[in-house]
DNA sequence: CTACATCTGTAACGTACGTTCCGTATGTGT
DNA sequence: ACACATACGGAACGTACGTTACAGATGTAG
């Protein structure tokens, strides 16, 4: 359970960042209950002890592989959010995702949408945190939202919360049109669709 | 497998609509790969033999509740594409589709979007059938709207697939957010933002 | 009433799951 | 060099999965 404290016995023998993103890999494409543990021993190049050892059992791993995805992949979100002006902000929200949807080398989709939508009693961990990283998601737009609306960038008839689940509905929606096998650049004339109804 | 004609033979002893109903209701909730024939056998009220023997394997029965659940409780959006309308249309999609998550009784989202994301390769079957029917109900739609551009409601300046995936990412966006656990409220006023952007 | 066809209930099948055990290998501290 | 601490590799664990076998129940046809 507890990994070495690095100062005497046998020191591991792999790269731990690399196992990890490569369980990461797997739980993006098959979702928590999709993916079992064999084909992570064989994903990671791991025994199950020293998967065990090092990362803790199935649920554990699940959610480091989902905090290595929020850290590195789903940065993009973070990014946009960063951006000096609303406009900025939305046109990079959909640039961002469309292009990181279209980005070869893992799943077309959110992990978060893929990795835990329904699933047994045994997998409703998983999917709740699923469900509160995209509540947190819609969070951290809703204050980028609020700080425009205090810089008059944003109405002040408009309500905040609606126009963030408005915008996360979308984005979402173009995760689930991605998943359906539409092409980048359908993908991209659907966010420009979203933009120009945006008044962007 | 084969049920019997009805002719000859001990007849069955269950209600073989009430058991579909049941394991489609619980497919929903669970998925595919959530749900074991276990469970479904307690929810059916019925022993292994008999499901076998009525409806086959449990990719068979899944396809059969996919079948119900296209036949009764997603039938609110082929109802709406019937308005006389194009306005009429959108607007139904989006009430009727928020009226459809919010019914008491079953999951507060679509079957197509819970029932088989990711999964493991033994859940292709599943998935596929999953993402075939949301691409066939775009297909639907599309038709609807190529009428109204002929109608000359659509203006010949949108092109009609983009249209049609926009508006389809919107409303399964709109799924997601269900899922996430947004109120009957915050869907009719999320669903309001967006019919007030297409300029309806 | 008898022969036949089908459904029902239970127990069992083989497999795959997540997890743990244990003998061995390989490092550190003295 | 030696004791110790940890990691590795592989076999094994108990459980749950989807599915099937089979004996008994219950209907129809003649």
């Amino acid at each position: 359970m507890k990994t070495g404290n690095g100062k005497t016995g046998r020191p591991i023998s792999f790269d731990k960042d690399a196992a990890l993103e490569a369980a990461m890999l797997l739980f993006w494409e098959r979702g928590f209950e999709g993916t079992c543990m064999t084909s992570l021993t064989q994903a990671m190049g791991l025994n199950p002890s020293s998967i065990y050892a090092a990362f803790g059992d199935k649920h554990a791993l699940f959610q480091l592989a989902v905090k290595r995805y929020m850290g590195t992949r789903a940065q993009y979100a973070t990014v946009a959010l960063e951006e000096p002006t609303l406009e900025k902000v939305v046109r990079a929200l959909f640039d961002n995702t469309v292009a990181f949807l279209t980005t070869p080398g893992h799943p077309p989709t959110c992990m978060t949408l893929a990795g835990a939508m329904g699933g047994s009693v045994e997998a409703a961990p998983a999917r709740d945190l699923m469900t509160e990283i995209r509540r947190q998601n819609e969070v951290a737009m809703k204050e980028r939202f609020l700080q425009a609306r205090k810089s008059g960038e944003l109405s002040k008839d408009v309500n905040v919360d609606d126009y963030t689940r408005y915008l996360s509905s979308i984005l979402a929606g173009l995760s689930i049109q991605s998943a359906n096998g539409s092409t980048k650049a359908e993908l991209k004339r659907t966010a420009e669709m979203a933009l120009r109804h945006l008044g962007c």
